[in-house]
DNA sequence: CGAATGCTTCGGCCGCGGCCGAAGTGTTCG
DNA sequence: CGAACACTTCGGCCGCGGCCGAAGCATTCG
């Protein structure tokens, strides 16, 4: 007799996500938005029917959801948990030793700037965390982070409204950076900057992909407000 | 052409994780010591073989690390990265639709009280990080913790010194737990309050499980010292 | 020294699962 | 309407990779 506890279900969730066609899919995902079934056959580099198999298997494990329009099928990630699981799998494997990784410019856009479900990620998400930081915004610990007082009159003159817990320090989420390696900010912040630069039209998402590019605006704005001149 | 970045390593890790045998092996060392390859092979539940094949195929990705001692090869997680990356997968299954989930007497054990990497998980974990916020000597908000003054009084007297970081409020980080849902203790204060009930003797690790007993000892302080009844 | 133990390497079997071509549903056009 | 389009289902091919038996190294005994 064997001690298997709930491995399977681990391995199966693993092995779910363990398929580069699949992985790919949900890659092009990760940033929350829908895509319909032929543009995510375009993501993973299979066949249409291949992917439909594919979708087939993400749908019945809850990792994806369905929502069809007229002859579209649109997909999106059910759940921030997946993403959440996927970034962590993403450290693992940028801390792994020599693993053949070839960086095209693509690649480079990811690394300075990209969504991560609904906040930002990247060199411009790390740098973000440590001006705050500097500056006593926020206050970073453990996997952790606080928004001072300081902070919160900051972030309010920025156009954004936290919402403040109880009675207590609000708090928001940390996030590993996979290509900085560092910490970056997440929840309610996060969200909330994110949502705010775009609003500003700072920062513009890309069609197929997860990077986001600068507009005119943006790189005066985090020069101005954030006191970051963009590489 | 495809939209593949690094999507691949993103499938290599998963797909290393997603084989019943390997998954099996990874989660025997969840809780951070160390196994040997006969040991890992009866976790896994395949001959000495296979099992050796995984354990090189675990060390070359840089997921388990080796440590020879006589004929005896140790092995033990490499990063506790690992470990978050497996309890995020963990959270993803758990949340999951309709799967397929025995529960045996070792699994219930598990549910009540487990070890994970450095700090504790399960019923009591979760009930214990519900009491210690009730009391307010932690804050939990938005996936984060704060300890608050009393809190830093009431660890001190339990024989727990927390370090102070800087200027500020020092912060513990929350660890979603896969059974209950819902977040437990990890960072400084988990491993630290982990580490005492140890040294304690409240609790035991299980020989061939992450699970924990409890001694009268530790039946008799959860209860006096945390106002937590074991079920 | 030879036997026993712990682990790894080698070789070959076999089945699961990813893949595509072809055909089948449902939707939107002109 | 029928044609074009988006997607799914079916059927069959095929190769990767997990598995074990047997053999090969190390280490520790008596």
């Amino acid at each position: 007799m064997t001690n298997i506890v709930s491995g399977n279900s681990l391995a199966e969730v693993a092995a779910l996500i363990g398929d580069p066609a699949r992985a790919n899919i949900l890659q092009a995902l990760a940033d929350g938005r829908a895509l319909t079934a032929g543009e995510l056959a375009w993501h993973a580099g299979v066949s249409a029917q291949t992917t439909s198999g594919h979708l087939a298997k993400l749908t019945e494990a809850g990792f994806i959801a369905l929502a069809k329009q007229g002859r579209h099928h649109y997909f999106r990630l059910a759940s921030p948990e997946i993403a959440t699981a996927m970034e962590a799998l993403m450290i693992v494997a940028a801390n792994g030793p020599r693993r053949y990784r070839p960086t095209g410019p693509k690649d480079q856009a990811m690394r300075t700037a990209r969504t991560c479900y609904d906040h930002l990620a990247g060199w411009l998400a790390v740098t973000l965390a440590d001006r705050l930081s500097a500056r006593q915004f926020i206050v970073l610990s453990d996997g952790a982070a606080a928004v001072t007082e300081e902070g919160h009159r900051f972030f309010r003159d920025f156009g954004l409204e936290l919402d403040e817990p109880k009675n207590t320090r609000p708090l928001c989420r940390t996030c590993l950076d996979w290509s900085e390696r560092r910490s970056h900010l997440a929840g309610q912040l996060g969200a909330g900057l994110c949502q705010r630069c775009l609003d500003l039209g700072w920062i513009k998402r890309g069609r197929d992909s997860r990077a986001v590019t600068f507009t005119p605006l943006g790189i005066e704005g985090f020069r101005d407000t954030f006191g970051i001149t963009l590489p």
